[in-house]
DNA sequence: TATGAAAAGGGCAAGGA
DNA sequence: TCCTTGCCCTTTTCATA
């Protein structure tokens, strides 16, 4: 895919708030015809630049109020701990996020529970499956801003 | 809503992960009439339970390579001070994530950028927008997760 | 880009297990 | 109550200009 021009940015930038309209009223919004609009999401979603299409549900009333970090610090530096530690945070649903960071934090852990006391299970479930030298937990006390819209 | 029961679960599980299958398809998959699943979706819509439908985009594909948490310490603690936080970071639209946190760091930011000088932009604009106390950048080397689906 | 037309899907109502 | 079936309208997809 060549270049995205003003068009396919404003394309995009309404799909990441809303994929749910029709063709018809994208089209209307960025000024294209139905099928003009239909060709330029097609070729986005080709190039890769679209993803995916997924439902974001509302936290809240899964009975998922607390959102945790978790700073790591890893036990050995090896490839097979890496392996490991992907494997087990891959595996463990509440963890929604898991980074390598640069600075003295080796990985931090953006993860979804109920409360405190499924916290504690999770750095359990978590400590039983991975060797960790070092973890200190941070809670949320409130999401000022959270959004899977990229700037475009 | 009364509580969601197993094919509740059982849809909300798929539609996280691929929100642009076909009520066919949907009703295969879980074992219902496209009519009956039809139905609970739009239920589960109505009570909240399903936010939004969204495009995820390709980061990398939007040269957005780098992903930044920044910990922060504010200058006050008033009112005032959040308030303006919050619009400052809703404003940013690098700014992914903002969350205000027990212990000894006061905000987090999860942020996307192209590369560390375009991290130093969003820095200097953060500065010139909010008073900060202190301020410290961890770097994403590695994502080893990174998801928007919650469990069910 | 636009047009038009075939195929697929969505929304709704009536009826059955 | 919850599911299925059938009908009609909208959307998607694609061929062609």
């Amino acid at each position: 895919m060549e270049k995205l021009d003003h068009l396919d940015r404003r394309i995009l930038a309404i799909l990441q708030r809303d994929a749910g309209l029709s063709l018809e009223e994208l089209g209307d919004r960025v000024g294209l015809s139905r099928n003009a609009v239909w060709r330029r999401v097609k070729a986005l979603e080709e190039a890769g630049i679209i993803r995916a299409r997924v439902a974001l549900l509302d936290p809240e009333k899964l009975g998922l109020g607390l959102t945790v970090f978790m700073m790591i610090k890893a036990e050995r530096h090896t490839t097979d701990w890496l392996d490991n530690f992907t494997r087990a945070t891959a595996d463990m649903p509440e963890i929604l996020g898991a980074y390598r960071m640069t600075g003295d934090l080796d990985y931090l852990i953006r993860a979804r529970v109920a409360d405190v006391k499924a916290y504690d299970r999770l750095y359990k479930d978590l400590i039983a499956r991975v060797d960790l030298h070092d973890v200190s937990a941070s809670f949320v006390m409130e999401e000022t801003k959270e959004t899977t819209a990229l700037p475009v």
